[in-house]
RNA sequence: GGGGAAGUGGCGGAACGGUAGACGCAGCCGCCUCAAAAGCGGCCGGGCACACCCCAUGUGGGUUCGAUUCCCACCUUCCCUACCA
């Protein structure tokens, strides 16, 4: 049982709490149910926050970090959760993170972390990279300066390898949202197509291309290459040469925001021509800005009438547009008013002239594959994950660079490499870079001078790993024991928020599979068997936020209406997963159904009487009985909602309420029926997995000894279940015509006798035939007649 | 542009093919009280010739003996994603 381990932001308000009651209350019911549950929290707690306050207030950002996980602690133990603290972790220890300087290793050694040189988000004004999430609509969330693009060399993890597996994978996740999995579908992007290359008049340069759509390549009428890609400054004319560069130029410190949502497409002709490897027809090459240098091969056939984006640049530019498929059962347009993207029937196409797209495209893969010209690839839209940060707050990379040996792996038996304390923390640069105490080193190969890797991991590498840690948080072997693992993964039941449908859960899964890969864990590939997405909690409409002041505070909520109200609420307001508001109103009603709880209880305080609840009680009268099925109702319902992991406890709630109000009638007018004890004592227990401490107080005082959390849920009874008296609903023609209170287990037959007799119905039927009966047993006939 | 989720009383919601609106909030009436709060009891979708009956789960179709529920289209709202060749 795991909730995402939260970032020590500071204070917690009553939407975090949401997140938590509902994990809490999962753990214990299961508890309760019989399971043995492992419920560990932690604290992800590198990161940029803490960073901030130190540039901006000076603070140490170990020591803020500290006092928040000091207060965040205690407000979460305050909600009463029972997490084992015993296994608490916080990312930002030397112990923790030098596990994740080990994995980089390990990384590193399979070849999965690599350098080099790509385009990153960089803000001119802070001096630093950005991560894409930190960047809004172009502009840096902190200055609201524009992001820049800037090549840098920078560390890569390969999660590309996987796309094929993490892909797969998703197929087997039964227990996660069918959205989830979607996106991370469209997140990693898998398309299945063909390479193939150009030749380049009077050069020696090919130019590579990709495309999903080999049945079109009839309609190329020019080539479109990325600024970036390194063919250009070898093909550009003279007479083109500045023209392109400038172009180039212009772009270069173009994000890719701007370069491809907010511009209109552009392009400049390099002068030089390509030749078609079928048709053997000169076409143009064009450098444009819409076509991506990181994506496929950083070039594109362009096939306007069959492309959208081809299309528009070409109406643009005036590139002939040449259709090359048309629409069964149609005939070519002309002029096109705008691109053909179906599959059609080919047209122009030399030997392929007639084929249906999809037969054409296997033609045309195996002809170029033939000449040995291309072969069928798949590319994603995955890219590898970037983990260098020029920040201060986060784990160093584990590299050493040597004049003599080049890039040197810090050996396993110096880790941890430390993050210096007292390190100037101004926003420009990398702190680490500026200090030579921690720069400067000896290699580790050949001992001479050398110096260390500056950048910090993406806090996401943790977060990647951390359940893990969990099992054997103290552990100075490895990151954990392969018997815990064994014993314990994967997770069975994961709750979070959806904004880390592709981040953390993505990355989590391919740190997962590599495991997998090292033996290091068995079983499942998968970390997380099941996945709950909590939904967000409102107040007065809007988001909860400190800036706007509209936060309902945890201290103030306990302080005012206490704890088991405010879990109470946040279950029962609306189901788990949905947007829940927060209302002053909504509260004061759970917090009297709190009060109703101990009033219906406080009679039987200290009094003799039935106290077993493992046998169902004797209840002679219909009304006791009527009480004794209100408790099996609410037990069932908190079982089952459990159980199917669909966790609609403000179901439960409702079936409480029913019981709890069932209860304080029937406890005065009959205190000393045996089913009013069974009933009091059973509530504590039943409540115990959403209001802890009232159920405990209550079990206590009612005098038992033991804790209520202890106690093994009661198992819901069909006798007591069971109804004795049905209303059994009568239909003619599907629209109900009576209702007939009978005993359950009544036959169709006698059903249908008893129908007969009701004047609503015998008026229905007049002058009609019976054609048929519908008899869903102790629910309802319905007699066709016409 | 693409993908996804959701539309039920004044409000949050219940009903996983079989009595639509459980339960709660708000509101109204009553009891208790000198009074108020708290508590307790009752009413609470619309219409009507008011114990009957009719209409009603965004709109229009379909499947079914029967649809809030399943399918299709449309409308509205929200979320995600965005030139990925």
């Amino acid at each position: 049982m795991l909730e995402m381990l939260p970032y020590p932001s500071g204070d917690l308000h009553v939407g975090h709490a949401k997140n938590y009651t509902l994990g809490d209350a999962v753990a214990r019911m299961m508890r309760m149910l019989g399971y043995n549950v492992l419920h560990p929290m932690g604290w992800d707690a590198f990161g940029l926050p803490a960073e901030n306050a130190a540039i901006q207030r000076g603070i140490d950002p170990a020591q803020w970090t500290r006092s928040n996980i000091v207060n965040m602690q205690r407000q979460i133990r305050l909600m009463g959760t029972g997490y084992d603290w015993s296994r608490e972790i916080a990312t930002c220890d030397p112990e923790y993170y030098r596990w994740n300087q080990w994995l980089f290793l390990r990384l590193y050694e399979q070849g999965l972390a690599y350098k080099r040189e790509a385009p990153v988000n960089w803000c001119p004004n802070d001096r630093t990279v950005l991560a894409n999430e930190q960047v809004v609509d172009g502009r840096c969330w902190r200055c609201h300066s524009p992001v820049e693009r800037r090549n840098l060399s920078q560390w890569f993890l390969k999660i590309t390898a996987y796309g094929d597996r993490l892909l797969a994978g998703l197929d087997g996740l039964e227990g996660w949202p069918e959205r989830t999995k979607t996106m991370q579908r469209n997140w990693i992007g898998r398309s299945a197509g063909v390479q193939f290359s150009f030749a380049v008049e009077n050069s020696a340069a090919r130019i590579g291309v990709f495309t999903t759509r080999i049945d079109t390549v009839y309609g190329v009428t020019y080539l479109a290459i990325a600024p970036e890609h390194p063919v250009v400054a070898q093909i550009v004319t003279e007479e083109r040469r500045a023209e392109v560069e400038r172009f180039a130029a212009s772009l270069a410190s173009k994000s890719e925001l701007e370069r491809t949502s907010l511009m209109a497409k552009q392009g400049v002709f390099t002068g030089a021509h390509a030749i078609h490897p079928l048709s053997h027809e000169r076409v143009p090459i064009w450098v444009t800005n819409y076509v991506l240098a990181e994506y496929g091969t950083g070039a594109v056939m362009g096939v306007p009438a069959h492309d959208e984006r081809d299309f528009e640049f070409a109406r643009d530019f005036g590139l002939p547009i040449a259709q090359v498929v048309v629409p069964p059962g149609s005939a070519a347009e002309d002029p096109l008013e705008a691109a053909y993207v179906d599959d059609g029937r080919l047209v122009v196409s030399g030997d392929f002239t007639g084929m249906p797209s999809a037969r054409a495209r296997d033609a045309i893969a195996l002809r170029l594959a033939e000449m040995h010209a291309g072969e069928t690839a798949v590319n994603f839209r995955l890219r590898d994950w970037l983990v260098s940060r020029q920040r201060y707050w986060g784990t160093p990379i584990p590299i050493v660079y040597c004049e003599r040996c080049g890039e040197v792996p810090v050996p396993d038996e110096h880790l941890p490499v430390l993050l210096p304390a007292d390190v100037p923390i101004t926003g420009e640069g990398s702190p680490l870079a500026r200090d030579p105490a921690f720069v400067n080193t000896a290699c580790p190969r050949c001992g001479a001078p050398a110096t260390r890797e500056s950048d910090t991991m993406d806090t996401f590498f943790e977060s990647s790993w951390y359940y893990l840690r969990y099992l054997d948080p103290h552990g100075d072997a490895a990151p954990w024991g392969k018997a815990a693992a064994d014993r314990w993964m994967n997770v069975d039941q994961y709750i979070g928020g959806s904004e880390h449908a592709v981040l953390h859960l993505l990355y989590s899964r391919f740190f997962y599979k590599f495991f997998h890969d090292r033996g290091w864990v068995h079983g499942p590939e998968e970390p997380f068997a099941r996945l709950f997405h909590q939904g967000m909690v409102l107040y007065n409409g809007e988001k909860m936020s400190k800036s706007r002041g509209n936060v309902v505070g945890i201290d103030e909520t306990v302080e005012r209406q206490g704890v088991d109200a405010m879990r109470l609420f946040l279950l029962y307001v609306t189901p788990p997963e949905d947007t829940s508001e927060w209302t002053d109103e909504g509260i004061s009603g759970r917090v009297r159904f709190v009060n109703r709880v101990w009033r219906a209880c406080e009679p039987f305080f200290d009094r003799a009487g039935r106290t077993s609840l493992a046998e169902l009680p004797p209840a002679p009268s219909a009304a006791e009985r009527e009480l004794v099925r209100a408790v099996h109702v609410a037990v069932k319902s908190a079982t089952d909602e459990t159980i199917s992991r669909r966790f609609h406890f403000n179901a439960t709630i409702a079936k409480l309420d029913e019981y709890v109000n069932a209860l304080t009638a029937l406890g005065r007018t009959a205190p000393g029926s045996p089913a009013v004890h069974y009933a009091v004592h059973a509530l504590p227990t039943i409540i115990a997995p959403f209001a802890p401490h009232v159920a405990e107080e209550l079990w206590e005082r009612l005098g038992h000894a033991e804790s209520v959390h202890l106690q093994a849920y009661l198992q819901p009874d069909e006798r007591a279940l069971a109804l004795e008296e049905i209303t059994l609903v009568v239909q003619v023609n599907g629209k109900i015509r009576a209702r007939i209170q009978t005993s359950p287990g009544i036959g169709e037959d006698a059903a249908y006798e008893l129908a007969l007799e009701q004047s609503g119905v015998r008026a229905q039927l007049e002058g009609k035939q019976v054609r048929k009966r519908i008899f869903v047993a102790d629910k309802l006939l319905n007699i066709v007649a016409g």
